[in-house]
DNA sequence: TTGTACGCGTTATCAA
DNA sequence: TTGATAACGCGTACAA
């Protein structure tokens, strides 16, 4: 096999075809795919292509295709973990059909997010896009997506549904069971933190925890329900306020694992025993879990998957709008514990 | 201004140069930014390109032309703080040059790497790579690139700086420092995490660690150097080694802030009483301090900033081979504390 | 300083 | 089932 590719010579699809003994469109015909091509024929292609180590100009298929056979990931950042995993699991389904990935942190709230989106659009062509939260929800980019006719799949949305395919866990429920666990454990006064109020998970996840506490004949206080960002700094601002109550929670929810490391902190800093004093609990992506100590009870949402739900829906040529929903866990290690007697 | 563009019909250089009533090609010098265009007309047409929010062809662009204005970042996974990291310094150059950043969590020792590597140069046609450990260091990559004529910048490179320019920092004074730190709180016995041995890094760090032992006139004790791989399991193994050994430590120094947090979970788990018991140091990229308690003590390697950098020799034009050396910080916290009497 | 004509490598259209 | 040819939207080379 002669690799020696000098430098400058590109290789085109012509090369292809003459090493094949076809013409170009059947070369074409190939690598998209299509139907109608013998089988000989296909194969023999198939073999020049492997012998050249021929890859099709991305740009020459843009240009003159209706794909591009790129798809961007708006994801702004709750955190670095959650965005790894969220490209991780968009690349991985990407990758079965030969599609790249557009993918950068964005920074939270920039003025520029619409015009970056509009450059994925009138600069990239992508074939689609992913929205996360908060982004999934933002007016503004929803309207340009069906003003410019744009493909997209938003990740765990909290409105407008029939706008788009998505993908989602059971916010509520993960909440409520969550509870239900520290209820289980013998806790009655069960502080929670609240996410950031534009995401749609942090009025989820708020209403699955007065559910449980609800069916469970507590009466929801409102002193022991404080509101974080969905980071480890308003989390751990959180865990103190609610621990330097003068009737402290024997338990505390955060709903972001971020923040749930932050009620720890705040829990050492104050001398606290754990999980003796104060049990901790957290949702999220299972990030942190492994971080701090003790580990956190966890409702785990499995990210990754939630990505390439999203990408699979996505690429889906059927274009009818349709929700997946992923299973969550509930994580439980040692730092929920009974309550002593 | 009339925003109404209609689904499908897609704005070209030619609509901007009727709007403008020049030419196309000097709608291109403009969007080019060369020189010789009358200021009248550049101004005329900027209004032009800003009126209709015209967005030229990625595609177009790069088929024409010599440059993709499209850069690869090819980022193992030491870290998702770390690869996030990466990605934000890149892009904060590269959204300055109007350059778009290509990035993908790679899995590591993936097969497929030269793959993805020969897909962007072939398929994206990139302007050039950026590397980051171990991949940095990989001759198989390095001659790929050679033979192919592609420009490269690595990050934290361990040999052959004479392949590429290259972004660093003094890892091996970092690490000297780190541990002078720790003698000088009167340590003599001072365990140490080294990182992976794939990186470059892991060399330099250990060669800083025992020059400091050294100078100091401690005799380096193979016995307290532990091997790891830069995450968290490895790091909470070789602290519970270190932490079970007859004659224990007084201080632990790991290679990344990530094992470090693993050494500092070990010692809870023994129920360690910290910093009393044994002091935790680490270096890293500063991004799990925050997280743990008590809070590391680190050697902060400015991850954004050798991005940026990074980025910057790879987008400047003059293409002669650079070093850049970034500067780092010892940030202390209450988890090294001087030794009780 | 500005404009014209051509080519980049692929897909789409239409004919064979 | 295959092939010839015309786009696609821009940059390049050269002419004006």
């Amino acid at each position: 096999m002669n690799d020696s590719r000098a430098a400058g010579a590109r290789l085109t699809i012509k090369d292809v075809a003459r090493e094949a003994g076809v013409s170009i469109k059947t070369v074409s015909r190939v690598l998209n795919k299509e139907r109608y091509v013998g089988d000989a024929t296909r194969a023999r292609v198939e073999a020049a292509v492997a012998a050249l180590k021929f890859r099709p100009s991305q740009a020459a298929r843009t240009l003159g295709g209706r794909r591009s056979f790129q798809i961007g990931l708006v994801c702004d950042n709750p955190s670095p973990h959650y965005v790894y995993e969220m490209q991780s699991g968009i690349r991985d389904r990407c990758e079965a059909d030969g599609v790249r990935m557009i993918a950068q942190p964005y920074d939270r709230g920039s003025d520029r997010l619409l015009d970056d989106i509009e450059a994925l659009i009138d600069g990239i062509n992508v074939d689609g896009l992913i929205l996360t939260p908060p982004i999934t929800d933002r007016p503004a980019v929803l309207d340009l997506l069906a003003r410019r006719n744009v493909r997209f799949v938003r990740v765990s949305p909290g409105a407008q549904l029939e706008t788009s395919s998505s993908v989602f866990i059971d916010n509520r429920a993960g909440a409520r069971i969550m509870t239900e666990h520290l209820i289980a454990l013998g806790h009655r006064r069960i502080g929670f933190v609240t996410g950031h109020p534009d995401y749609a998970t942090s009025i989820q996840r708020a209403a699955g925890h007065r559910d449980a506490l609800v069916a469970a004949g507590i009466a929801p206080d409102d002193a022991l329900v404080v509101r974080g960002d969905y980071d480890f700094a308003s989390g751990a601002r959180a865990g103190g306020q609610l621990l330097a109550l003068d009737d402290r929670p024997t338990a505390i929810f955060a709903s972001s694992d971020d923040m749930a490391a932050g009620v720890l902190a705040a829990a050492h800093g104050l001398g606290l025993h754990l999980p003796r004093d104060c049990s901790v609990a957290g949702f999220g992506d299972d990030a942190l879990a492994g971080y701090v100590w003790p580990p956190l009870t966890t409702i785990r949402q499995p990210t990754r998957s939630l990505a390439w739900n999203a990408a699979d829906l996505l690429l889906d040529p059927d274009a009818r709008i349709d929700y997946r929903e992923c299973p969550f866990d509930l994580i439980v290690r040692a730092s929920t514990a009974p309550l002593e007697s």
